[in-house]
DNA sequence: TGGTTCTTTTGAAGCGCTTCATTTGAGGCA
DNA sequence: TGCCTCAAATGAAGCGCTTCAAAAGAACCA
């Protein structure tokens, strides 16, 4: 069988044993040179390197890790492959990794649940050395986490409530302080709120921080709109609501790139309105297309990486950590991006970086 | 060392013996009551799978493919994650392997040579069943591949010339003919094909997709616009080539949707141009923005689902198929998704679907 | 009841690796 | 040379599963 399995893939695939005999030393030395190799002498070690190139020798993870106990990959669960936020939590939280040797599989669930359980226990089942899960809806996922999982793990982007688990989550209020106080500092004080539900967390927060920056300057005047999602259409709608609005509204906060860019395009349409000289515009999540529409969108960009990064520190720590350490929760801050819905053509050099 | 892990994971973690002795039968039948079902007596399978629950028992999958020699998990390498035709191919890949009861685990390799390498590497020591390779440039794909893998590997959207591999490709040249072709429905005949540069294979098939479709119709004329890259500046500076142009062109045909858009906001500058009723405007590979654009743009869309649901099923056939079955690659035909940056605020739905 | 056939269950033999108690050998010192 | 020490190398004992030949049971017929 194992025979027949080898022919069909064409080539021998050794094993340790392979190797040890081809080098005249054991097994446990093959083993040692490639994960101990200060306990083996150098011209040993040399000579088995030798002979695992000349054999095309690959080691076979699935008895490395059964033999272990453990395995040096980390899997991670993402919600939406199709959302960049994730893809970069995705992405930073790698990059850490690989500074550990270790590796990230990506599993995607597609916002359905069934298959984020079903891929947690493939992971389970592989018996990875961790798990990130970077969940969309915190009900969802609170059922979910407890279930089937006696791993590792730590959150991305929802905040846990009891301490089992570490996470890793953005700084909404200061995302939303952030983008007022970038309006305020324009000089404008006429300020609409745009985007809904307001009892989105992540909204309700945004929505906090703007009113604690509105609050902080004396003149300032906020008015809110609300909208029933965050597409695009929905910006239309608010564009058209904050059009109709008696007062002149000099400055927008949008709950997401998306309703930014249906705000603008509605104000575009009005002859006498001018972008950003008349009304600024910020959105929320550094879209793509946030920079690629014909007006360049400032927004509100997302520590994504960041994130990833952090959490997969987490996640090694809790690995390594014998016991249970305290479950931290990271609060990771986004920044500012400016670009031409704010400050029109100016260069932004001399507001870039408002990362703190 | 295993009790002290166990007790870290604060849960016993039982095995099949575990299992197979509350269950009062041997391991083997555990075993079997999980892979061969149909060789157990009812009675005796339920009480396994009680016991099972009971235990909470998870089968360590390490084990189980060191022991089968073999895994249900195939692993895909992506060039890049954040474009979403890559994202559509995991996502049929996947809905496919579900089907047939394996999972999907995604490595990001960013365009890195280095990082690819190391993840087809992973998922050879994973021992998976078989890899996905999604490759950005064929160049560097074709040194890679031959690289040490020898495990089943179909390639998506690449087409490998030696038939060592299975491969599944987009059929460009089609593309490009329904683009020209929609437009010469719509009674335009004075067309130019923007983008470049013409000797990326995609962009050169997609031309000759169009020279067909224009040598087809009488009276119709197409000149070109070559461009030294594909985003939306390189279709500013397209955009205004072909307004410079002495001849009225009244149809443009763009080899991605990013030089499409590029060419719609200078054409749009342009007082005495009405987009579609003046110039229609094609774009390619339905990035998420075409549609969310102010003017949303027609566009070819890649068949990224099917043709990772295609992949999957050439996968599978190789894993199960015994010796070398000939090394097939399948085309995919793309289809062209009408909207506004053609066919104005007309109803859609006549023109939709031309899947063909 | 005994014999025959077919179904179900059993459990030992690996799969390829890591681990670690043990052995080997080199080097230093008297 | 002999003895001791410490570094290096050894190899057997698992890790938890699948497999499969063999044993046990069930079902049937004579």
């Amino acid at each position: 069988m194992t025979d027949a399995r080898k022919a069909r893939l064409g080539l021998p695939q050794p094993n340790m044993a392979d190797v040890a005999r081809h080098a005249g030393v054991a097994i446990g030395t093959v083993s040692n040179t490639l994960n101990n190799p200060e306990k083996v002498r150098e011209p040993t070690r040399r000579r088995v390197l030798a002979s695992i190139d000349a054999l095309g020798f690959v080691r076979n993870d699935a008895a490395r890790s059964l033999a272990a106990g453990s395995s040096d990959t980390v899997g991670i669960v993402l919600v939406d492959m199709g959302n960049s936020f994730f893809v970069d939590i995705a992405r930073g939280a790698e990059a850490t990794l690989r500074e550990h040797g270790m590796n990230l599989l990506i599993a995607n669930s597609d916002i359905e649940i069934e298959k984020q359980l079903s891929y947690l226990e493939v992971f389970e089942q592989a018996r990875v050395a961790g798990i990130l899960l970077a969940p969309l809806d915190p009900h969802i996922t609170k059922s979910l986490v407890s279930k089937a999982v006696s791993r590792p793990l730590v959150l991305v982007n929802y905040a846990p409530e009891d301490a089992q688990y570490a996470g890793v989550v953005a700084d909404e209020h200061h995302g939303g302080y952030i983008a007022a106080r970038h309006l305020i500092e324009l000089g404008r004080r006429n300020l609409v709120f745009a985007g809904g539900p307001f009892q989105l967390q992540a909204v309700a927060e945004r929505l906090a921080g703007v009113r604690r920056a509105v609050g902080e300057t004396a003149g300032t005047v906020l008015s809110l709109v609300e909208t029933t999602g965050m597409n695009i259409s929905h910006g239309r709608t608010a564009g058209e609501r904050i059009i109709a609005q008696e007062e002149h509204v000099d400055g927008v906060v949008a709950a997401s790139d998306l309703v930014a860019i249906g705000i603008i395009q509605v104000l575009e349409q009005q002859p006498d309105l001018r972008i950003p000289e008349d009304i600024a515009v910020v959105g929320y999540d550094n879209n793509h297309f946030a920079s690629e529409s014909t007006t360049p969108v400032t927004t509100i960009s997302q520590p994504g990486e960041e994130m990833g990064r952090a959490a997969a520190e987490l996640l090694i720590a809790e690995i390594r950590g014998d016991g249970g350490a305290e479950k931290r929760t990271v609060v990771l801050r986004p920044h500012l991006i400016p670009r031409r819905s704010t400050i029109g053509t100016a260069s932004p050099a001399d507001l870039q970086n408002h990362t703190a």
